[in-house]
DNA sequence: GACATGTGTGCAACCGCTTGCATTAATGGG
DNA sequence: CCCATTAATGCAAGCGGTTGCACACATGTC
């Protein structure tokens, strides 16, 4: 059927070692029976067998991607960058889509450990312990989540929750709401403990309101809570329940940002292209493909140190947040701020 | 390291080809020594080696998607689609992003080829004589494309663009602009073929502009092109380009649909969310993905017949489109028709 | 009781490739 | 001219599995 490594050594008479040699040690054969197979090796169109050469060399220039939702708007450009740095290396990149199910990232590890050199696990779902042992059968990154022994790139979404509360807070909102994301998530309850902290110090009150599933649908869901709760700012967890949360609000009679701000978290490409077009924490996600893929292809020369990469986030301030009612203007407890009939 | 099929004999006492077939044919041994052999496999948390197995048996449980822009938010649902219903399957799937590059996919194929049972190449961009090439090396199935003797599913974009122009025509619009996609597009040869016939039955007059990048930017890059040539309504080559296409025309201070009606092909998740709402031509992409996944598992039991899967399209009509100049309101040359000084 | 039949297991070759070791020829030094 | 080096290649084992074949044993049949 397809061409070996025996064909070619028959068609150049050579051994099949030498023809082996000449793709993978090529210093140790002879310049000219080099090119007499490579002319002969290119004529029949070889191509090694990768899965072959893997079972003995324990390589196999294979990485696993394993995000929670392949329709997440977060994650193609992350998946884009990581492919696309795989390849600059030689690598091909399997990838997975668990459905934010902790289950089936553990499976889906496992099924894929033998057939890669290590597996990329994006926001996982599961619990540190079970990372920890299964990065015992497999190299493992982990982005956005953070883990002592693991490596990691995680974006400073701490930080960006507490840029987006401050800019809520110096708006003169004083009652805040958070969106949270789903159970299990490492950004979200980094968000959580930021925005709290800052709200606190900001004298701000702040309703958490969830977990969510983070999707445009669960941030339609929840704009009644954020309404009864009174609150007239949102940072949600990511930018499509945003979106959702203002399609919502829109939808209840509410104004965005005249009755309520909202702040999203990603900078997704849709979010310029709203109306209002969201103000959000933009994160890194193609910077962070490829700082895994590179931490995972370097990994093994350097088993000793663990980096935990760190990248910066940023508040990109556009329409979807306002003034808030302000020490000069307060909201009256009964004061309807909205048509929907919900009270502050 | 791992914990092979000799490990396994070991710990049970059999031969490694009894432990072999207790994975691959159950039925071949005795109930007794399956069950004693399955609990020394599940202890040692023994787990077949894919890659190994594959070497002896040809199939590899293994699929490669292909697709020019995983960033493009058409592709998303398609490769979730493939990747679950591939899973279903019990098989992984390679992603690859081609960039849009012809060479690369050819590229990408064949590095593929010899770790997969076969290739999902979605809306391609190279030759009908390549790809034909290629199906020779490893099983195929184009998506997006009609090539005879290649396993394809295609989607109805023909009839999209016809009821398309035939809902611009029936609004009264008299000079349209097809906005088309990057060569080498089978979908977008498709569409122009369509969308001219169509016009000229309508009567209308259609300026076709391209070939241009599939992109927000491509659309964005075009609107200065589709006011200078005057015309009232355009149907872009996919979503993001007409998308784009409108924040140029509002940027040059044409009104949507005031002045210029848009219509995009795919009907992407982003489509529902911009402002105005994008009419558009949704076109199945989930059920695209799962139907060329099937069509490749199911080819090996009948490589007679190559089928052809047809899906449907439809025309989502939403806000950006509306009444054109219409015959009681001819647009007479010279007339401006948009503050940014453009000459119908 | 001889014989075909079937069931369960072991043996060994093999998939495509790598690699330690042995072999041979060429080279240089004394 | 002999010996130690070095360079280039061949040989064969083995990576983790699968599978055709042979074998041993238990059954059922007449």
């Amino acid at each position: 059927m397809s061409v070996t490594i025996r064909d070619v050594a028959k068609a150049s008479g050579v051994h099949i070692s030498t023809v082996s040699r000449t793709f993978s040690a090529p210093h140790l054969v002879n310049p000219n029976t080099r090119s007499r197979v490579l002319a002969c090796a290119e004529q029949l169109g070889y191509r090694p067998n990768r899965a072959a050469r893997a079972l003995i060399t324990g390589r196999t220039y294979n990485i696993g991607l394993i995000v929670a939702d392949i329709a997440n708007p977060f994650f193609p450009p992350l998946i884009k960058a990581a492919e696309s740095q795989a390849r600059k290396h030689d690598h091909h990149i399997f990838v997975a889509d668990t459905n934010e199910d902790p289950a089936l990232e553990e499976e889906v590890v496992r099924a894929l450990a033998k057939q890669v050199d290590g597996v990329l696990l994006c926001s996982p779902r599961m619990s540190n312990t079970l990372i920890e042992q299964l990065s015992r059968e497999v190299p493992l990154v982990v982005v956005n989540r953070q883990i002592a022994g693991i490596p990691a790139v995680a974006m400073d979404v701490a930080g960006g929750a507490r840029r987006a509360v401050d800019h809520l807070a110096g708006l003169g909102h004083r009652h805040l709401a958070l969106v949270s994301g789903p159970r299990g998530s490492w950004t979200s309850r980094e968000i959580r403990r930021s925005a709290t902290a800052t709200a606190r110090a900001a004298n701000a009150e702040l309703t958490i309101i969830g977990p969510n599933p983070p999707t445009e649908v669960g941030g339609l869901t929840v704009a009644e809570d954020v309404l009864r709760a009174g609150a007239t700012a949102v940072l949600a967890y990511n930018d499509l329940m945003a979106i959702g949360l203002i399609e919502g609000l829109l939808a209840a009679g509410a104004h965005v940002p005249g009755d309520v701000s909202v702040v999203g978290i990603d900078d997704i490409m849709l979010s310029r292209l709203t109306r209002p077009k969201l103000t959000t924490v933009a994160t890194p996600t193609a910077a962070a493909g490829r700082a895994a893929v590179d931490m995972l292809l370097a990994h093994g020369d350097d088993r000793r140190t663990t980096a935990h990469v760190h990248l910066q986030t940023e508040l990109v301030i556009r329409d979807s947040t306002g003034p808030g009612p302000g020490p000069h203007s307060p909201a009256d407890p009964g004061d309807v701020i909205a048509p929907g009939g919900v009270a502050s």
